[in-house]
DNA sequence: AACACTGCTGAAATCGTTTGTGGCACGGCA
DNA sequence: TGCCGTGCCACAAACGATTTCAGCAGTGTT
């Protein structure tokens, strides 16, 4: 491994004119620049990067702090983030922490000692507090909101795709609409749920509580909330379903499925956030699109502008699409004539 | 940030000894130790993992280096290292090259910076090259073999897998199986095209090029290759299709529906790698299935074995295990009765 | 001719750890 | 008393880069 003082002596200078000749190439006269050019390349040289950001007590390095890398819309984010700190010459130390506050206690302590210069992270109920082992570092975060005052965010607009989805459901003529919602101490959870609430009372639906079940976001979770609500009564059984996110989606389905449930026959289900079954799967199932990728990419671009003390917006909502599939469609006994005829 | 001298100073030892205290506690008395580790705890200390790294010239840092993060199955091997690597209290650098030899040679490049300890490697062609940038460094293969005599691989039993689904197929009564194949220059594509070779011979079949066809291993590679297969003429069209890999399954089976083939009546599949998609898809898909997650947690654990100087296995192979679904039944007209009747 | 200025380079300090070397104090033994 | 061994600790030198500071040569100005 060819260090700096190979390439120096090499170049017949000292090492302090290699470094510049290679980081601050004005600095040095033209002939001198050239030969240690020619010598790194020759060795082969590579910065040790460790030395380096010692030195100037600060790498090239960015954390990226996510809860499920087996999620496709978390896969989704990483890589935007990512391909946009290769291509700006930034490394990024990528930790999962399966939503747990340990793990992610442990991902910022391991961070810290790389000396980032900045963060992107999915935010958890855990993680405001665990941002205290990192002070003073620029911090982004990412798809949600950790309630921290004055924090950068970048997310989607979770309202608003929540309020067409059920808006899509309400004009299909279903009148009871459940609903299977993620935890709610998680912004986009309670988001999802704001639009779904919003969009019934624009829609003149009452809100039923008894039709809104939580789950962990997991698929788990979304086939017995979806069990329990589709084995309700048949008076009270929901015609419709929007479910929170996309593995939960895939519980709510199978759980139809069980119940021997033909979609969109005897029952309509509209997902947030697309992905491939979804796309695949017969019916296939109307979602809620979220551009994933872009949310990577606009959220390390953020903290490079920030970084590079550009003016950079604090918080950034991308929309989302809806995309119509077959998983909907008007319920089977139309409320209008079976209840007030 | 505390650092080390501070610790020190308020135990009021110099820093030699603070440094003992931590990392090798049996060289301090024990009085001694205690105030040490008080203080550490008091000030919140957590050590610079460069300037350690830096003065013991190797860090307590793996690289991983997968081709496709949004790879489902890639997610599963990065998250069994990860898992692997974090109990053991490493940091593991993950780099995503999308299969491009430029992305690895950087990723290896930056890599280098760090000092790793270790590398595990999804290797592509261009990987045999590119890893001389990392003279002396231990490295795993994973998944595929780069061809680099003496390697440390993990992998799965690709040929007996595809021997194993092809066969299922021959015994359904099929006599017409094509198959779509991975690139030629990776390991995995070669060894699943033997064994659909292997397994032609041993059900008494003709191996037939014109029904074998290469592609990418993306889903639109899987599409146009199927398309191409499934508008042959009704004599030499297959009645079967053996799939390489997960993705390109997806595009066989949109290519399969766009045609109007009813699976498995008109069509049989049969992919290799399991999947979202292949389970709530309908017809589920009948797969090879890999452990992904074992794969991953154990070339990690080789790599630790490894550096910890224990005798490892130089070539691990797991099994897979052939899932039967619904997307395969016998063809609909079987070759015996219209053929030679 | 004296001086300032510019452009370039080298010596040495520095980043925060770990670790080789040596010294002090104490106890045991001759 | 003198000597050696042991246990514990501090001093200082690394690790490999960057950066401050100062010096040197050459040019232009007065």
């Amino acid at each position: 491994m060819a260090q700096l003082e190979d390439v120096a002596k090499l170049a017949q200078v000292s090492p302090a004119t290699a470094s510049r000749a290679l980081s601050r190439p004005e600095l040095v006269a033209q002939a001198t620049r050239e030969r240690v050019l020619e010598a790194a390349r020759t060795l082969g040289y590579q910065p040790n990067v460790l030395a380096r950001s010692l030195r100037q007590r600060e790498s090239r390095t960015l954390g990226l702090v996510i809860t499920d890398i087996l999620n496709p819309f978390h896969a989704l984010l990483a890589k935007g983030v990512q391909d946009v700190a290769d291509a700006r010459g930034y490394t990024v130390l990528m930790f999962n922490t399966d939503e747990e506050p340990g793990k992610e206690r442990r991902a910022f302590e391991t961070l810290r000692g790389y000396l980032p210069r900045g963060l992107i992270v999915v935010p958890t109920p855990a993680t405001r507090h665990n941002l205290e082992l990192l002070p003073g570092l620029p911090v982004i975060e990412l798809d949600r909101a950790s309630g921290r005052p004055g924090a950068y965010t970048v997310m989607v607009d979770n309202e608003a795709g929540a309020h067409r989805a059920v808006t899509h459901l309400a004009r299909l003529g279903h009148r009871r609409i459940g609903m299977i919602v993620g935890q709610q101490d998680i912004s986009t959870a309670v988001e999802r749920h704001e639009g779904y609430r919003r969009a019934l009372q624009d829609a003149g639906l009452p809100y039923r509580p008894e039709l809104v079940l939580p789950g962990n976001h997991r698929e788990a979770d979304g086939r017995v909330a979806a069990h329990a609500l589709l084995t309700l009564p048949a008076q009270e059984r929901p015609t419709a379903l929007f479910v929170g996110n996309n593995e939960m989606t895939v519980g709510a389905v199978l759980a139809a499925r069980e119940l021997g449930l033909r979609l969109p026959a005897d029952l309509s289900i509209v997902g947030f956030d697309d992905s491939r079954w979804a796309q695949t799967m017969t019916p296939a199932v109307s979602v809620v699109a979220q551009p994933a990728y872009e949310l990577g990419t606009l959220a390390c671009q953020t903290l490079l502008g920030l970084l590079e003390g550009q003016k950079v917006p604090r918080s950034v909502r991308l929309k989302t699409t809806f995309i119509v599939r077959a998983s909907a469609a008007p319920p089977a006994s139309p409320p209008r004539l079976a209840g007030s005829g």
